[in-house]
DNA sequence: CTGCAGAGAGTCGCTGTGACCATAACAGGC
DNA sequence: GCCTGTTATGGTCACAGCGACTCTCTGCAG
């Protein structure tokens, strides 16, 4: 150990939301080279006094505009290639935040706009979707299959609803990440047959489109679906 | 973006290896302060031209003195506490690596010491287990816990056992990082019922202690195993 | 009151598993 | 050689969970 070298350690954000039945991701504009004017995940530097978790919360705060955020957030992984930014040598710890429909954010101070983007059409190019910064395209990428995996065997799926909540909400965001919906009565059976998963309320939704109102229910305590709710190949909805 | 922090980066080794049937890990005795005297994960610092993977391969290399390290290696998550190391800001991006029976690490430059240690005398408090420097205690446990995961979903305990290999072998591989055996019957049924788990040889083993010789397989292709093999509460051997 | 739409409840066959038991193939002692 | 203990291998059987359905219930629109 002689010396060693000066890093800047930045968080970068995947930050989810349903919004209209759409699996998506919240993007920046960068106002600023490197890469000014294309886009890129939400995230900023780590601050001297802080660890990367709160960094990240403290970005999410500050790029959304949501003072108290319901949701979910965790680490993903690292990146850490020489070459990922032009200017420096950066290490970005990558973390993915969920919650339910989040509002049009409001744009954070080195970036120039912001905006939500359907996760499929930066993915699988979709028509309009732009080119991302650095190397966000592949945390993108890791981000939507860390979640899709995690729907599969816990409970993260209550996170992206707002309480209380049906059934078929709850469905619907599966069939968002995954891509198509699970199967609506095993699907039924397997989350109501899963304690604590939800929780009924003695009240119904209203019906929105002329058919039978949904239960309402609220989430439980369970953290894990044992054995897992598997994604299936599935056909359309 | 004004100012921003600088980092040292490291990267820390959880490499676990099985030693008589028992689930191990490297330790190295610190010959430096901070925690001069007590035990911890070979690491380092990450250099100027290299990733955090690239690092941990370095570092693998020089601390157990194996050229062709002929196991896996991936990022587990990295720790960045701002008080995790006195000296200065250190941001610790841990991995895990594992190989089939290590031999006696040769002590590397800034390591007074180094050896193996059962890992359950280590988190689960051993007589004569150290208490560990810095946080790689969270670390450790991080990491045993990610290999009991990926032991259930992916053919990893392959890793784990040098080719040519027998069932009862792969076998005690669950039973060490589990630490209680699979079914017997089941577990053959399960392994064998994977397609590309293993590819079996026309030979067959040497009896050790008198019983009917074990058939010897090689790696195959697969690398999940679906559904997954889960750990039960499980008798002793 | 009729038709439609979506929620809710139940059925049937199949797969995979847990918990076993039986047999084959070796080593060593007599 | 023969017997015995030991270990690998190959089965069996009952049961749980799941995929793929069908049927019924409760709202809304006309």
């Amino acid at each position: 150990m002689s010396g060693h070298a000066a890093f800047a350690v930045t968080v970068d954000l995947a930050v989810f939301t349903i919004r209209d039945g759409i699996f998506s991701v919240l993007l920046v504009e960068r106002g600023t080279e490197p890469f000014a004017g294309s886009w890129a995940l939400p995230g900023g530097f780590v601050e001297a006094d802080e660890d990367a978790e709160t960094a990240a919360w403290r970005e999410l705060r500050e790029e959304t505009g949501v003072e108290r955020f319901e949701g979910h957030l965790e680490q993903l992984r690292t990146y850490s290639a020489p070459d990922r930014d032009p200017r420096m040598r950066v290490v970005s710890v990558a973390h993915v935040a969920f919650a339910p429909d989040l509002p049009a954010p409001a744009p954070g101070s080195d970036a120039a706009n912001a905006r939500w983007w359907a996760v499929e059409d930066l993915l699988d190019g979709g028509p309009d979707a732009p080119p991302l910064a650095f190397d966000h395209a592949t945390i993108l990428a890791d981000a939507r299959e860390r979640i899709r995996a995690k729907l599969e065997y816990t409970t993260l799926a209550r996170e992206f609803v707002a309480e209380p909540f049906t059934l078929p909400e709850l469905r619907r965001v599966y069939a968002a990440v995954w891509g198509s919906p699970p199967d609506l009565g095993n699907f039924r059976r397997k989350v109501l047959g899963t304690d604590g998963f939800v929780v009924p309320t003695d009240t119904h939704g209203v019906s929105a489109s002329g058919g039978r109102p949904a239960l309402l229910y609220r989430r439980g305590e369970a953290t894990d679906i044992q054995p897992p709710m598997l994604r299936t190949a599935g056909e359309d909805d």
